[in-house]
DNA sequence: CAACCGACCTGTTCGC
DNA sequence: TGCGAACAGGTCGGTT
């Protein structure tokens, strides 16, 4: 569940923490299905041979992944899931529960990576600058144009909802920030990503950005039935900022009507029926 | 290839 | 009250 503005601002947790720091060893949960954290990996002897020892250079994300750059010219790539959680903590103090996997830090740390629910992943890229394959583009980099996303939207057949949620399309949105988007732009999740406008493409720009900064200074969004916590182990606040997203039957904030949801893509979307309408329906 | 759907996983919520 | 069913969702792999 952590999307772009969690994972963005674990990374600048761990960031002033980490760099610099040397892996001194990798440690594997036992798991009697076998580790499904590492099931991209190369394997887990050969993943403690490339990271034993390698200084962390630089954290960066992509999307929803957190690069660590290291000193071998490789890439020590980690994604949370759905409730994944990243944490560094001082040595010596009992693992907490459904930890898959931990690394010895240089100094009194270790980085523990907890995942209850087993959708998480740790892999190896070789390459300085390797990144995930078949990302879309990064919401705030600059050659994400309105424009570019209007091209985007022009060649898919698929619900603009669905296409807000696939990662080749644009990298980082996940269900809570698709709806909140959709519902600042105005735009109902069930309009055919073909369909929009000119002028709808280049509102919905405008807030994916908007929305995703937002939620990156609130740092983050921690949900009733989510356990995201920041890279010192705290929750984040954008939980109250939250205009349609698990506020099903609830007045919507702008116009008291009721906040409804459908299921699009095997997701549930929530919107305002009255902020975004559906054109072709009273 | 794009679109769609089931599988993966477990803590929490719902319904009888 | 208790217990099983349903639900939550990011990504992959198989199918159409």
């Amino acid at each position: 569940m952590p999307e772009l503005p969690e994972v963005e601002t674990i990374k600048n947790d761990l960031l002033p923490l980490l760099t610099g720091r040397h892996i001194l060893s990798v440690h594997l949960a036992p798991d009697p299905r076998g580790s499904r954290v590492l099931r991209r990996a190369p394997s887990p002897q050969r993943l403690c041979l490339l990271l034993r020892g390698r200084k962390i250079l630089d954290i960066t994300r992509r999307g929803k992944y957190l690069l660590f750059r290291l000193d071998n010219a490789g890439t020590l790539v980690i994604h949370l899931g759905m409730s994944g959680r990243l944490f560094p903590e001082l040595a010596g103090n009992p693992l907490p529960p459904h930890t898959r996997i931990y690394f010895k830090l240089q100094g009194k740390r270790r980085l523990v990576f907890v995942d209850p629910r087993k959708f998480g992943e740790v892999f190896f890229l070789a390459g300085e600058e390797a990144e995930p394959p078949r990302l879309g583009p990064e919401p705030f980099d600059e050659d994400f144009t309105a424009r570019r996303l209007e091209k985007i939207l022009q060649n898919r057949k698929a619900l603009i909802k669905a296409v807000l949620l696939d990662q080749k399309a644009i990298a980082g949105l996940g269900n809570i920030y698709s709806d909140e988007v959709l519902f600042r732009a105005g735009i109902h999740p069930l309009r055919p990503a073909a369909s929009l406008s000119r002028q709808e493409t280049v509102l919905l720009h405008r807030q994916i950005r908007k929305v995703l900064k937002e939620a990156i200074a609130s740092r983050g969004t921690t949900a009733a039935d989510r356990g995201y916590v920041d890279g010192k182990g705290l929750p984040g606040n954008f939980q109250l900022r939250l205009k349609v997203y698990q506020r099903h039957g609830r007045p919507c904030s702008v116009c008291r009507a009721s906040i409804q949801t459908v299921r699009i893509a095997g997701r549930s979307a929530h919107f305002c029926p009255s902020c975004q309408p559906l054109p072709g329906c009273a």
